[in-house]
DNA sequence: ATGGCATCTGGACGGTGCTCAGATATGAAA
DNA sequence: TTTCATATCTGAGCACCGTCCAGATGCCAT
């Protein structure tokens, strides 16, 4: 109402029935967790009949894509802030805690951000492309920490094994075998500060070996 | 029929349904995708009716936790293999390669094994206590290479480093952005190892930092 | 031979993703 | 302003799903 956007593809009947649904689902996934994230109870909890999504979606798993940029642009905006309230090498680390609570703190979410990934068989935009994405975030950070943006390989090579690090730690930090080890080390973030330390790109200057 | 377990808690009408049912559910895996995992086709390709699988598992999800279960089985073995064919520090890594090419090999049965986990809120105990699992084997290794049984702490973080490595990794080879890095890098093989490389766990000795 | 019981079937219920003909509202053309 | 093409939405319907239940079926111990 106070800000519309006027030169937008018009709404018709409902206002704007594809945000409506996004929000919807993201309502859904937060509340009732990702099995009841169906796309008839999507469409109930926007108060429309369980046909109209396709008229903004082409099925279920375009939806869900949907949720799942936002997803990630969220995921990229905490960490980059995350990055900007540390100094040196120190960022790197911070960037990683911010992936791994984010997906502590948004656990559905988060899964319904990873399905979509693994329905395709390569990395999407938002994540791989992107200047502002994750990934590009992840290298651009070691290229400012010294590694040689002429040296391709080795970057991509420690770019990945820092994505696999976050992604794995993101799966595996929440599991109860795990809450012991996590209080003798004084917390959650000094378990993750810890196990990012065993990993060599965290440690030693990613150019070194 | 040349090898009746006469010993077991014998079958009833079909046979062994269970064992049946398993073995469909596999078959369908590997043939369809987990996506055409229903619980009536594999009733349906096990040639039963639909309601007969639940004289043998409570729901569907302890149907898919069997499979998962011997999923996890096929994959310690073939660790325990990639290990014993391996020397020294490279047993580390070869533990890495063949967790990732478990991964590669079979797609579908990954995906139900780690859907599995992560619908629980700890590791199974197939996975994370049993002595010969994946995740004991991992750190047995660390141990036999010098790591100090006594310092648990640093033990575990060090096994959940390399775990969190092997199961991103695994997600992460198939995607075709990395495609051109293997080749340049000489095969997927290569380019695993030269993951693993970064993570400092697999190349400098695990007590030492 | 009989009875008990594990096993399996057929049918049913509510839910799902998706399609399609038809109703409805809209912005643009006449 | 009236008309009209078109985007939007509905309701009914299809095939499938997971799950439950009453009853039929076959095995085993008595």
């Amino acid at each position: 109402m106070s800000e519309a956007k006027s030169a937008e593809p018009r709404p018709y009947h409902h206002g704007d029935l594809r945000r409506a649904l996004i929000d919807a689902a993201r309502r859904l996934l937060e509340a009732e967790g990702p099995s009841a994230l169906s796309l008839r109870a999507v469409a109930r909890e926007a108060g429309v009949s369980p046909a109209a999504p396709y008229h903004h979606f082409k099925d279920k798993s375009e939806l869900l894509d949907a949720v799942a940029h936002e997803g990630w642009e969220t995921l990229g905006a905490q960490m980059a802030e995350a990055k900007s309230g540390a100094e040196g090498r120190a960022q790197l680390t911070a960037l990683g805690i911010a992936y791994v609570c984010f997906a502590r703190d948004n656990p559905a979410l988060y899964r319904v951000m990873y399905d979509a990934v693994r329905d395709k068989e390569a990395l999407p935009e938002d994540i791989h492309d992107k200047d502002d994405s994750a990934y590009c975030m992840v290298r651009d950070t070691l290229i400012e920490q010294g590694a040689d943006p002429a040296a391709e390989a080795h970057l991509e090579l420690a770019t990945i094994a820092a994505w696999c690090a976050g992604h794995g730690l993101a799966e595996m930090a929440g599991f109860t075998q795990f809450a012991p080890l996590k209080e003798a080390l004084g917390g959650e973030r000094r378990f993750l500060e810890a196990v990012f330390e065993h990993m060599g790109l965290f440690q030693h200057p990613p150019g070194a070996c």
